[in-house]
Formats: C-alpha cells, sequence, structure tokens
RNA sequence: GGGACAUUAGCUCAGCUGGGAGAGCGCUACCCUUACAAGGUAGAUGUCGGCAGUUCGAUCCUGUCAUGUCCCACCA
C-alpha cells in the first residue's frame, strides 16, 4: 500500500470527493443519535451580494467544528444555512447595474419593475457564497437553507410586525432621525458611524429685538442658523438670565425667535449662549419639544437646502458653510472662527455625512423587550464566550433608543400597514395584500411605501428558520427540538446589531432566548494587525487558501488562532505550517498502512510501558479536546493534538516501534500494531471536527466494514482504563535521557551514524529498572551499541563526557581526544543554571516566614526540589573535578 | 466626555484559585537515518510596559503613569 501513497498530501480531490459522498448521503441532515437531545447553530446568514473572505471562513470553521464534534459525540445536529438580502448592498448594486447596461436610474422604472431585476439578478449571481461554503467543509443542511426575503420569512415579519402594532410597540411619529442622504433613507442609531472631522466654532452675533445688546453664539454649522428657532441660554448663567423671555433677531433670515432658558445649555461651553435647530440636530429637537418651538426644515431629501435656503437654495450644507459665513462677514455679524475637532456622524454604509432631519418614520418601542434581554443575559440564560462581551451588550440594551425600522427603500420587507382611501382607517395586517378596508369594507387600500430595517427581519431569524410562525412549518422543521438553538457564532461588530435584536425579538415572542449560547470570535487581520480591506489589498481569499493549502490547513490555522481572543493576525505562512503538519498525519500513516492488516481490533491485555505510555498520552489529549471545544477553546484543542501526533505520536512512539514493525517477534508486531491503529483511529477522530477532509479519507482505510463513515463515529472520550501515569512519568525521563545523549554526540561532533557506549547512573530504582527494561529504545534512538545502567556508588568512566539530569547522569565515553576546555565550559554553564535554581529555593526554605505562611504542599514541594538540585549539583561538579584533574 | 480591553521571546499569542516563564512560526548548527526535506536532531532568545503598594513570595492582586486598540456619547 506504501507504494500507492505519494509522499505529499494532495488535498483538492480528496475534498470534492468527500464532501459531496456526505452531501449526497445526507450526512448532514439531523439524526437522531445516541444522545437523544438536539443541537443547533444557525449559520449567520452572508450577504447574498457577497464574496467569502477571511471572517466569513472563520465563521464556517468554528461553527463547523462544533456541529462535527457534537454529532460525533451523538447529538442530533443541524446546521443550518441561509442567506441575507441584504436591503441596502443589494439594491446599490443592482442600481449601479442597470446604470452600466442603460444609463437608466431606478426611478425609470416602476416599484415592481425594478424589484423584478433585483430579483432576478438574485437568481443568476447570487448565493456563490453558499459554494464557497462548501469548499470549507460546511456540513450544514442544505435542504434547509433559507433566504431572508423568502416567503415564509415574510410571514414571520408581518406576524411579528403586527403583533408588536397592535399591542403598540410599533408607531408612526413625525420625528428627528438620522437622514442619510446619499441613501435617501431614514437609517438607525445603530448604523450611525461617529467619526472624528476637522471642523470650526463659528462666533456669530445674535441681535436681541429691542436693544443693542449683541448675544454671541458658537456653533459648528452656522448654515443652519436659517432652521433656527430660537437661543437657548442656562437660566443659571447670570451673564444671559434676564434676556430670558426677550426675542433675538437671526441673522440673514431676520426670523424673530424667543430666547429660552434651558438647563441642557452648558455655561462652560461655547459662549453659553446656544442658537436652537429643532429641526435638524438631536438635542435642539428636544429643547423645541420642551419650550413648543417651531420645527423648521431647511433641508431636502438629497441634503441639498430647501427654498429657506434663500439664495443658497440647491446647494450642499458643506457648500452653503462658507457661503453663509462670508454674508455674516458682510453683515457684521460675523465675530471669530476657532478650530474644532468634533465627532460627526456618517453612514456606516454609503460613508455619507448623516443628517439629522426631521421625518415621518415607524419606530419599535423597545423599552421593554431590552429589559427582557438583559435579564436573560444576566441570569445566564444566554451565555456569552468569552464573558467580557456582555459589557458590549448592556452597554446598548440598558438604555436603548427607540428603533426607527422604517426605510426609504424598494427592497425589503415592505411594511404591512394599510391606509383606506376612503375613511383614512390605518391597521396593520398580517395578510399580503387585504382586500377590504376592516372599518368600512371599501377596496380602496393603500399599503405603506417604506420597507423594514434588514435587522428587523434577522432579529427573527432563529426563529423564522425553524419554521415560525407556522405550526405545519414549525414541526416540520423541528422548532421544539432546535429551539432555542444551541450557540450563536458571530463577530462582536453585530452584537448590537443582531445578537440584542434577536434577543429581543426572540424573548417577546416565543418567551424564550433564542440561543443559550453566544460565541464572539476574532476579527481576521492581516500579519500586521491591520483590518483587510480591498483598499489597502492585504485580503486574504479563502478560496485562494485552500486551494494552496488545503481546506483542512487552512480551517486548522483558523481554529489554532481561536479562543478567547479579539484578533487573528492570519499570515498565509502559517498556514504553509499547518498543511507541513497535515502532511506529517498523511505521512505517519505511510508508516502505519503496512501494518495494518495485522492489528486487531480490541487493544490487548498485556500492554508494554510504551505502549501504556502512548495511550496514557492519547487519553490525556482526548480530555483535553472535549474540555476545550466545549468552551471554544479552539486554541487549546489544536495544540493538544498537534503536540500529541507531532511529538508523542510520531517522534517517539513511531520511532520506538520502527525495530518491532521490522523484527520478528510475530506477537510483538501483532500487538504494536494493534495499538498504532487503535491510536490512528483516534487521531483521526480527535481530528475530525477541525481536519475534516484528510481525516475521513484516512479513516477509509482504518474502519471495520460494518463501521459508519467518520463524520457519524463516536468521539473518542477519556477513559479511567487508560489512565497510566506511573508510565508517563518513566517515559519522561527516557526522553530525557535519550535527547541528552544525542545533545552529548553533538557536543563532540559524533556523526549521526556512529554508535556511542551509553553509561547511566541513578539512584532510582523505579527507573533503573525502567531503563534497563527499555534498553533497546535508547539504543535505536539514541544510537548506541552498549547501554549499562548502575547506581551511582559505582565507578564513572574515566574518559567520558557527562551530562547531569535531576535523576540520572548520562556518561558517553569516549575514545581518542576529547577537547576538555570545550566540555568544561558547557558543564560549568550547567552548573551556573542549576545552582541559580537552587539558590532561589534554599533562600525559601532558610525564610522563617516562607516555611510559617506557605501552604504545606507547597513547602514540602521546594524541599523536594532542593533535594533533585542538590543531587544534580553534586553529580556536576564531581565531573568538573574529574575533568580539571 | 464616558467606558472596555490590551501591553509576556524577532513575529503572533497562551499562561486556571499568587509558589521553578510556555507554544507555534521564524532563527542558528549539524544531518538526504528504510513514514515524511511540506523532513530529522539539537540549540539560542525574555529587567512578563514603567513606578509604587499588599504579601514569606507578584507575569498574576491593588493603585498610578505611559502606550496602543476598540466601543459608546447630542455635530453648541
Amino acid at each position: 500500500m506504501t507504494q500507492e501513497l505519494s509522499t505529499t498530501y494532495a488535498p483538492n480531490e480528496v475534498e470534492n470527493k468527500w464532501y459531496k459522498t456526505w452531501n449526497d448521503g445526507k450526512y448532514f441532515a439531523p439524526k437522531k443519535g445516541k444522545v437523544d437531545e438536539g443541537f443547533c447553530i444557525i449559520m449567520p446568514p452572508p450577504n447574498v451580494t457577497g464574496k467569502l473572505h477571511a471572517g466569513h471562513a472563520l465563521d464556517i470553521t468554528t461553527q463547523d467544528a462544533l456541529i462535527r464534534f457534537k454529532r460525533m459525540k451523538g447529538y442530533e445536529t443541524l446546521f443550518l444555512p441561509g442567506m441575507d438580502h441584504a436591503g441596502i448592498a443589494t439594491q446599490s448594486k443592482v442600481e449601479e447595474l442597470v446604470w452600466n447596461e442603460s444609463k437608466k436610474k431606478k426611478h425609470d422604472f416602476t416599484r415592481e419593475e425594478f424589484l423584478e431585476k433585483i430579483w432576478a439578478w438574485k437568481e443568476e449571481y447570487g448565493g456563490f457564497i453558499a459554494e464557497q461554503q462548501r469548499v470549507m467543509g460546511a456540513s450544514c443542511d442544505w435542504d434547509y437553507s433559507m433566504f431572508t426575503m423568502d416567503a415564509e420569512p415574510n410571514e414571520a415579519v408581518r406576524e411579528a410586525f403586527v403583533e408588536l402594532y397592535n399591542q403598540g410597540l410599533i408607531y408612526q411619529s413625525d420625528y428627528i432621525v438620522n437622514w442619510d442622504p446619499k441613501l435617501q433613507s431614514a437609517i438607525s442609531d445603530a448604523e450611525v458611524e461617529h467619526k472624528e472631522v476637522q471642523g470650526a466654532f463659528y462666533h456669530i452675533h445674535y441681535k436681541v429685538a429691542g436693544s443693542d445688546t449683541l448675544l454671541e453664539v458658537a456653533t459648528t454649522r452656522p448654515e443652519t442658523l436659517l432652521g433656527d428657532s430660537a437661543v437657548a441660554v442656562n437660566p443659571k448663567d447670570e451673564r444671559f438670565a434676564h434676556l430670558i423671555g426677550k426675542k433675538a433677531i437671526v441673522p440673514i433670515c431676520n426670523r424673530e425667535v424667543p430666547i429660552v432658558g434651558d438647563e441642557h445649555v452648558d455655561i462652560e461651553k461655547g459662549t453659553g449662549c446656544l442658537k436652537v435647530t429643532p429641526g435638524h440636530d438631536f438635542n435642539d429637537f428636544e429643547i423645541g419639544q420642551r419650550h413648543k418651538l417651531e420645527m423648521i426644515n431647511i433641508l431636502n431629501k438629497d441634503g441639498t437646502l430647501n427654498e429657506l435656503g434663500l439664495e443658497w437654495e440647491g446647494l450642499t450644507c458643506k457648500k452653503a458653510r462658507s457661503k453663509v459665513v462670508a454674508k455674516l462677514e458682510e453683515l457684521g455679524q460675523f465675530v471669530k472662527e476657532e478650530k474644532h475637532v468634533h465627532q460627526v456622524g456618517h453612514g456606516d454604509r454609503s460613508k455619507a455625512v448623516i443628517e439629522p432631519m426631521i421625518s415621518k418614520q415607524w419606530f419599535v418601542d423597545v423599552q421593554d423587550m431590552a429589559k427582557v434581554a438583559v435579564d436573560s443575559v444576566e441570569t445566564e440564560k444566554t451565555k456569552f464566550y468569552p464573558k467580557g462581551w456582555e459589557n458590549t451588550y448592556y452597554s446598548w440594551m440598558r438604555e436603548p433608543k427607540n428603533w426607527c425600522v422604517s426605510r426609504q427603500l424598494w427592497w425589503g420587507h415592505r411594511i404591512p400597514v394599510f391606509t383606506c382611501g376612503s375613511c383614512n382607517h390605518q391597521w396593520a395586517d398580517k395578510a399580503l395584500k387585504p382586500d377590504t378596508c376592516p372599518k368600512c369594507s371599501a377596496k380602496d387600500l393603500e399599503q405603506d411605501p417604506d420597507v423594514l430595517d434588514t435587522w428587523f427581519s434577522s432579529g427573527l431569524w432563529p426563529m423564522t428558520t425553524l419554521g415560525w410562525p407556522n405550526k405545519e412549518r414549525m414541526q416540520e422543521r423541528g422548532f421544539d427540538r432546535f429551539f432555542p438553538t444551541s450557540v450563536l457564532v458571530t463577530g462582536f461588530d453585530i452584537i448590537f446589531f443582531w445578537v440584542a435584536r434577536m434577543m429581543m425579538m426572540g424573548t417577546k415572542f416565543t418567551n424564550k432566548i433564542p440561543f443559550h449560547k453566544v460565541y464572539i470570535h476574532a476579527i481576521v487581520r492581516d500579519k500586521q494587525g491591520r483590518k483587510m480591506s480591498k483598499s489597502l489589498g492585504n485580503g486574504i481569499d479563502p478560496i485562494e487558501m485552500v486551494d494552496t493549502y488545503g481546506a483542512d490547513a487552512f480551517r486548522f490555522a483558523l481554529a489554532a488562532g481561536s479562543g478567547y481572543n479579539r484578533n487573528i493576525n492570519l499570515d498565509p505562512e502559517r498556514i504553509g505550517g499547518y498543511r507541513n503538519f497535515i502532511n506529517k498525519i498523511w505521512n505517519a500513516f505511510r508508516f502505519i498502512s503496512p501494518v495494518l492488516e495485522l492489528g486487531s481490533s480490541e487493544l490487548p491485555e498485556n500492554l508494554d510501558d510504551q505502549e501504556k505510555w502512548i495511550l496514557a498520552e492519547l487519553n490525556d489529549t482526548a480530555k483535553i479536546m472535549n474540555d476545550s471545544i466545549e468552551e471554544f477553546r479552539y486554541d487549546d484543542s489544536c495544540s493538544a493534538i498537534y503536540s500529541f501526533v507531532y511529538d508523542s505520536f510520531c517522534s517517539w512512539f513511531i520511532e520506538l516501534s520502527k525495530n518491532i514493525v521490522n523484527g520478528e517477534d510475530e506477537a510483538k508486531k501483532i500487538q504494536r500494531a494493534t495499538v498504532l491503529k487503535y491510536c490512528f483511529r483516534e487521531i483521526v477522530a480527535l481530528l475530525h471536527p477541525m481536519t475534516p477532509f484528510i481525516t475521513e479519507e484516512l479513516w477509509t482505510h482504518l474502519k471495520e466494514e460494518t463501521e459508519p463513515l467518520l463524520i457519524q463515529h463516536d468521539y473518542p472520550e477519556f477513559k479511567e482504563s487508560l489512565a497510566f501515569t506511573d508510565e508517563q512519568k518513566n517515559m519522561n525521563k527516557f526522553i530525557e535521557v535519550v535527547s541528552s545523549v544525542r545533545f552529548l554526540r553533538q557536543s563532540v561532533n559524533i556523526k549521526p551514524k556512529d554508535e556511542v557506549v551509553v553509561a547511566l547512573f541513578t539512584d532510582e530504582e523505579e527507573t533503573a529498572n525502567y531503563f534497563n527494561a527499555n534498553k533497546s529504545g535508547i539504543s535505536e534512538l539514541a544510537r548506541a551499541k552498549e547501554v549499562t545502567v548502575e547506581s551511582k556508588s559505582s565507578q564513572r568512566p574515566s574518559k567520558a563526557i557527562m551530562k547531569a539530569s535531576v535523576h540520572t547522569e548520562i556518561f558517553l565515553p569516549l575514545e581518542g581526544v576529547i577537547d576538555l576546555s570545550d566540555q568544561i565550559k558547557r558543564l560549568e554553564k550547567d552548573l551556573a543554571k542549576v545552582q541559580k535554581e537552587y539558590d532561589k529555593v534554599s533562600k525559601k526554605l532558610g525564610n522563617e516566614k516562607f516555611m510559617a505562611n506557605a501552604k504545606p504542599d507547597v513547602v514540602i514541594e521546594v524541599k523536594e526540589k532542593a533535594t533533585d538540585f542538590e543531587g544534580q549539583l553534586k553529580s556536576i561538579n564531581e565531573r568538573l573535578e574529574a575533568f580539571k584533574a
């Protein structure tokens, strides 16, 4: 068989083959296992316009590893995929496309015509990303796949909206909202990013009507004075309090406005005198409401000034600003300009400067829902991993703002609110197209033109995908089995947008939390820690990584970098490193494959020392894997299996097995083959969640005919019967001795092929017995023609080099000339090192307070160390003396 | 303005309730040894950000300063 397997593993073909086998064989479908419990992860649906990026790859890897792990543990697992319609992104994309094709704009079509174009685009180009998810090995059940604009989600949206509407939790209001002039739509608070911008304070004189008094007002937005409807001062401010109740005259437009007293005005800030523009400033809006001021809108939907902008009508705010300032200078009412850095809101999608503007929008009153959602996390019904992210969640949810859910777009779930043309009755309806007005039965109905914020439907997603609100569908898709879902895996950037909304909607409509655990994974960055971006050109294309290194290596690299950290700085070289690891596994298999047939499937009774050791190491690894995956510490899982495979299994156990496997003792050979096979079966099983492809491939050679594919096989667990701690201790000494011999050989340039004599001196009886029993192992791995084991009372070889461990002195007797000065230097270095350690512990033992206060077992430990170091020092000193004599 | 998190080997990071500083990658030297050169063997490297405190003992706890990243907040 060895001849058939090449020395390097070629992943691509294997990967395609297995994905097809699993998928065609319905291995991803939920199936009852030995644990009668569901385990469900709803995949965060990627944008339909999207292309797989490194963040998605991490998403898939962490979720799929969990799903595969739980599937093997015997849970009924469901990894449920989906796709998001991504309102703004998709609409913009198609608008651009249509413009390039026909130089036509959205409004050159009817709403229906344009929506048809978007759907057509979605059918043809959308969903490319799902293909890429398959390449990564995502074991999701594609039969469950849902698109957020499908009929089912639409039904859920209508159900939820109407419920909230009828409970009075959705209301329409003329309110100041974040207006995105580029999208020409309102957006929610969460969608506004505040960015630092270099601006200025402009100081302007307002005249007080009927007097010569001038009020100096400071503003960053002088152009908005055209919409001023008051000047406000703090009533406690002695400078201005007497003016309250008088009128001020807004420059340029000469509007006479009241001077009001309001606590909000900060006496220290600016000039202490505030111009109030309720139509275009959130604070001023509130002041306006308190004092019943006029709300003046001076902007068009595209962010340019309207007719109230006078001679500057049609200009953007930015352009109008300097012109207004120039005019003020001309009028002699401009005082000065001071540079000022401040935070300005930008749309997180459009990047446009957000204009606060009053408009009629739909809002969800989230106050009560947010309280429940906060409580669910406080009482740990839903737990965050890592726990620290709770704070981010709380910071938003403890002081929530009502959620503006209407968007002036076309692509999205249409708001199910209807108005009767004849009696003006307004109501929300679960029916797609109600026929008649419930009040007057008229047929002349009009639906609200706006669509809902994408996050409204996303908030319902865990319920929607499991069939809610349709009873039959819920039955079919296993709502009772899978809801609440087990884990939500996502990035921290959408804790507000998504996690918070799902928590609110979930608890509102089902009285249950939508998921038990939330794992917030890191953000993938480039190797220098920079965000991956198109402009920097530092993005890592997952598909390219898979082509170059294989999906398993890429998955392992991502998993190995994932724990409770915030960033993964991904360097393709590291993926290459793990590709080498995958190849190592492949070659380890090539070693054992010729003897696989010899091995039986039951572990033998009379395990030898080495076999007990490797099984105990394997057992420990299984324990770490089980515990760490459960807690999303993939970094720990990966490093445990990595070092087991690399160090314990390949470097020591395989090396120690070579002579047995190639030897004459048939019984021993069969026994060793059995243990090798057992270990390898466990290795591929342990690795399967991270590296599903190569493990499934190798499994075909390891499994019994009657056994299922690895994807369904039992996950290894810790077994009390395989805990051999004594054998582990002894083997560690063995490893130390062999490494020391290798080191000594190199220190005098003994060629790898040349054989040496090894003389060991130890006073530990058990250790001596172990070395005697495993002499052949030492000879093979250290290239010794002779190994002797004696007590420390025995005569040491006269001409030899030596290294002292805590338990054993290792001597290499040498013929010919030894460079004594070299050896002395080396031993003195060892001596200094050990002496330093010894001084540390003996100082402790001499410290009365330590002896009195430290825990007893710590004292014992330190005493033992002192004894060990003493022995080691003695060994080294004796040898030094011998050399110097 | 408020808050969170971080600072450990050249790089990326791990270090559980305080008790001899770790991993991977990279680096150096030697080796084509019959699974593997995508390999083997061995090795070097740290005032655990600074200062002060608590303690018998601090990478770990407290305070403080510095640096960095991120989040929130009404653009006077």
